[in-house]
RNA sequence: GGAGAGAUGGCCGAGUCUGGCUGAAGGCGCACGACUCGAAAUCGUGUGUGCCGCAAGGCACCGUGGGUUCGAAUCCCACUCUCUCCGCCA
């Protein structure tokens, strides 16, 4: 959310935004209601004034006289109109709350211009994307050929977008959050965090998944709970509401969590194999840090994300998101794509985002930079570090044997009792 | 699920029965000043947030939302959350 004097005072630079990210928003309307608040709570202050004075000196009146019937009838009519007034401007703070909730983030200077995907820019690239002198397999071929991944039955069970996994798949991904949380919180600093998998309207709303995407969460029918989409939410959500001490910052957590996503319009798209599920695994970071350093958190986490692929021998890069790729919340943000070698391409499976203050806004989230001085809004960020499902189609892809078996990185080795190789039976 | 208690400022905690001069006593914490070579202790002063306004100033906020009243932290209703006891349960 934006600061509504900012943009009161500012409509050309978020219309500017809202051009370079592609978004459509009611700006107009909201700066007209804006208007026609201003004028309206003039009138209601006024007469609260009014009545304020003339109830204290009721009360000092003492006792009942005419002076006094008269002025509470008086009163009476005033209060009816300030009730009114009231009502009003209850309407247009609603309003103007959806107005500005549904306001982008806006973009860094530094984000290229571009439209869409194909205007992104990459940032460096790591790792040898291995040669096979055999036709590489899709990770769905290879799990099936293994009985370690079964759609079909997941299917039957729950439905299209599900996945389950037998012996050394289900290893696999224990395996992997296991290795990114002991990573993260032994070698980056992370606090771990095992958070709820269901949230409040209220998170969702602090986190930017609300009102403008309620689609793509799964929402518990006759609650006002949803089932978190990633980490981010719980996590970023633990400080909503609060004043946080200087000292206290940075503040870094990471957590693991399962995510559910409706996939509203992908139909079509990614319909085999992990890349695309109602229910994947992931280990999340956030941060809390102060303004001013915010864009150099989000080369460190970005960086601390990388290290879980460099660890793991995949080979990625890292893409700079231009402005109509960028998103809603995000005022900067990089993507890391690991390659998948059946396809041939690369795939997202980290998202490196900093919100600046715009999340913070919207959950409250501030702290004291100076005791006595005035609370101000904190900076987050969070990046996947990394998508499990993800990782598990890479690695199976990556280190395929030409007989049908797959190689486990080094790095997982102790958490599979030393196992070296996933073969069939 | 049943019975009861509670929710007040950064924290603790009065005020609620008996509505008004209470944005809210007192304490802690914190900031500044005095004392000190320096510190502790002590003393003094100050110390919430948001909104409107060029300003002076005004308005709002005592869990949330309604209601009663000239006037609500205080009375009434609903809801949420917390705690205690009982029941049930992985």
């Amino acid at each position: 959310m934006l600061d509504l004097k900012f943009v009161r005072e500012n409509p050309d630079l978020i219309r500017q935004a809202m051009e370079l990210k592609g978004e459509e928003a009611d700006l107009d309307g909201l700066l007209a209601k804006d208007g026609e608040r201003r004028s309206l709570l003039k009138e209601a202050e006024e007469l609260k004034q009014i009545r304020n004075r003339v109830s204290k000196e009721i009360g000092q009146a003492g006792g009942e006289s005419e002076a006094v019937e008269a002025k509470k009838a008086e009163m009476r009519e005033v209060s009816a109109q300030i009730k009114e007034l009231d009502e009003q401007l209850r309407q247009i703070d609603s309003a103007m709350e959806q107005l500005l909730l549904n306001l982008p983030n806006l973009p860094d200077p530094v984000v290229p211009r571009g439209s869409d995907e194909s205007d992104n820019v990459e940032v460096r690239s790591w790792g040898n994307r291995p040669e096979f002198d055999f036709t590489p397999l899709a990770h769905w071929d290879i799990g099936a050929n293994l009985d370690i991944i079964d759609f079909p039955r997941a299917g039957k069970i729950t439905g299209s977008r599900f996945a389950l996994y037998y012996g050394a798949g289900a290893r696999l991904e224990r395996a992997l959050f296991n290795f990114m949380l002991d990573l993260h919180t032994t070698e980056h600093g992370y606090r771990e965090v095992f958070p709820p998998f269901l949230v409040n309207a209220a998170s969702m709303t602090g986190t930017g998944q609300l009102p403008k995407f309620a689609e793509d969460a799964f929402r518990i029918e006759g609650t006002d709970l949803y089932l978190i989409p990633t980490a981010e939410v719980p996590v970023t959500n633990l400080h909503r509401d609060e004043i946080l001490e200087e000292e206290q910052l940075p503040l870094y957590y990471c957590a693991y969590s399962a995510c559910f996503r409706a996939e509203a319009g992908a139909h079509g798209r990614d319909t085999r194999g992990l890349i695309r599920q109602h229910q994947f695994n992931k280990v999340e970071l956030v941060k809390f840090v102060r303004p001013e350093e915010s864009m150099d958190e989000l080369e460190s986490l970005t960086r601390d994300a990388e290290k879980v692929l460099q660890l793991l021998e995949l080979p990625y890069r890292v893409m700079l998101m231009c402005s109509g790729d960028l998103g809603f919340a995000p005022a900067k943000k990089y993507d890391l794509e690991v390659w998948l070698p059946a396809a041939g391409t690369y795939r997202e499976i980290s998202s490196c985002s900093n919100f600046t203050d715009f999340q913070a806004r919207r959950a409250g989230i501030r702290y004291r930079p100076e005791t006595g001085k005035k609370a101000q809004f904190v900076h987050t960020l969070n990046g996947s570090g990394v998508a499990i499902g993800r990782t598990v189609a890479s690695i199976l892809e990556n280190y395929q044997q030409e007989d049908g078996s797959v190689v486990i990185p080094k790095v997982l080795h102790p958490y599979f009792n030393g196992r070296e190789c996933i073969t069939a039976g």
